[in-house]
DNA sequence: CTAGTCGGAAAGTGGGGTTTGCCGCAATCG
DNA sequence: CGATTGCGGCAAACCCCACTTTCCGACTAG
């Protein structure tokens, strides 16, 4: 079966390079683009039998690393590598602790990124050089990071529009199921969460974003 | 008179070198020091007739940039500079929009740090040599400094509560108002905002921590 | 004096959030 | 295999909170 790619950058020319690395790399496959967030949301919402999503950490439309723990929670299964600018060892690790199967700096080589690319798909976490697993990260974010894993797919949807501000009555219309159910979700995620209200789940989720972008919309 | 000077910053070491190069400029003054935000917060509620305010960008208890835009909302008047790690000029060239009246680098020299306090307090603006007025930043994000500016110092304070999740209640209580009277107040501050819902406003506040600290608690 | 601005407040409407109960479905367990 | 468990969806009732609107008094500026 050939593979299914995706590509989530907002500069196209880097969209087109990554292509090419991975078409060299693995012979025909399918490579879908997405140039903002919200699309790459809507392809993990869709298509189930995605190999592998490469992501930018910043992208227009949202989303530090907290995009990363949407799509995560949304898909638990989906190898995702994320590609960035900056490849400081705490973002790195960070990235790795939410879920992400690979990290690839923009800076990399072609061979690096075919490298990364092949490891991820066989099974692997691929990092560059030197990931410091020592000092422990923020434990509030990583608590966080862990109630957030406990959402059901359904739920860690609904998290994510309530990020956007929507309400109730919109959720329930972007995603085809009525108010009351949102209300039934609302609920339980703010319970795992922790938290009291929306706005509060908002707030700390906001906190993820930490590397330079907000996390939202 | 004395000068009143508040140095905010979460390292007790550099606030001692601060205050250091403080006493040596001014000779004799008041300097009050705090190591986290919401002592900050109560100063500048409290007292009016704070000289300066040297504030660190990166202090626990919250707040990048938008700590600095509160303050400024809560107390127009009140010149603070901004101590920070990072001087990128993009960060500094923000940091003025939003109202500072100064940038110091931390690695800059007490001579440096001197001069910039009595520009400062001359009534002048201080930033490190190249800030690149050239490329216009995130209009979104000028466009809702604007908008809080607007805001009335009791209005700021309201805004700055919601961004940490409280309840109208407990805001009210915080206040010494009543709970209606803080209804009218968010009320006030959504329409300013441009948004439809307290969780909206956290939101777009919550953007302009953007550079590298998330904004809330 | 008048107009504008701010803080405070009451009353009313609507949305948010909880709880409980029900159903269907799929995976898992005994 | 049937029973259990967990998730998704729906609903209704309930309470509380959020938000709007309107009004008032105080202060300030022109």
């Amino acid at each position: 079966m050939r593979l299914k790619f995706i590509i989530a950058d907002d500069h196209p020319l880097f969209r087109g390079a990554l292509r090419q690395a991975l078409a060299r790399k693995s012979g025909e496959a399918d490579i879908i683009e997405a140039g903002d967030f919200d699309t790459v949301k809507k392809l993990v919402l869709e298509a189930t039998d995605i190999d592998l999503l490469l992501l930018d950490l910043t992208m227009p439309g949202a989303s530090g690393l907290s995009g990363l723990v949407m799509l995560k929670a949304i898909h638990p299964a989906l190898a995702v590598v994320i590609v960035s600018a900056t490849d400081d060892p705490a973002t790195v690790r960070r990235a790795l602790e939410l879920g992400a199967s690979g990290f690839i700096s923009k800076s990399a080589s072609i061979e690096g990124i075919e490298k990364a690319v092949s490891a991820v798909l066989a099974g692997d976490i691929w990092a560059p050089q030197e990931v410091d697993l020592g000092h422990e990260p923020d434990p509030e974010i990583s608590d966080l990071i862990q109630r957030i894993r406990t959402l059901t797919p359904q739920q860690a949807r609904v998290l994510s529009m309530l990020a956007e501000g929507l309400l109730n009555k919109q959720i329930a219309y972007e995603l085809n199921v009525s108010e009351a159910t949102i209300k039934a979700h609302v609920s339980a995620v703010l319970q795992k969460l922790g938290v009291d209200s929306r706005t509060q789940a908002v707030i700390r989720l906001a906190k993820i974003g930490g590397d330079g972008v907000s996390m939202v919309n």
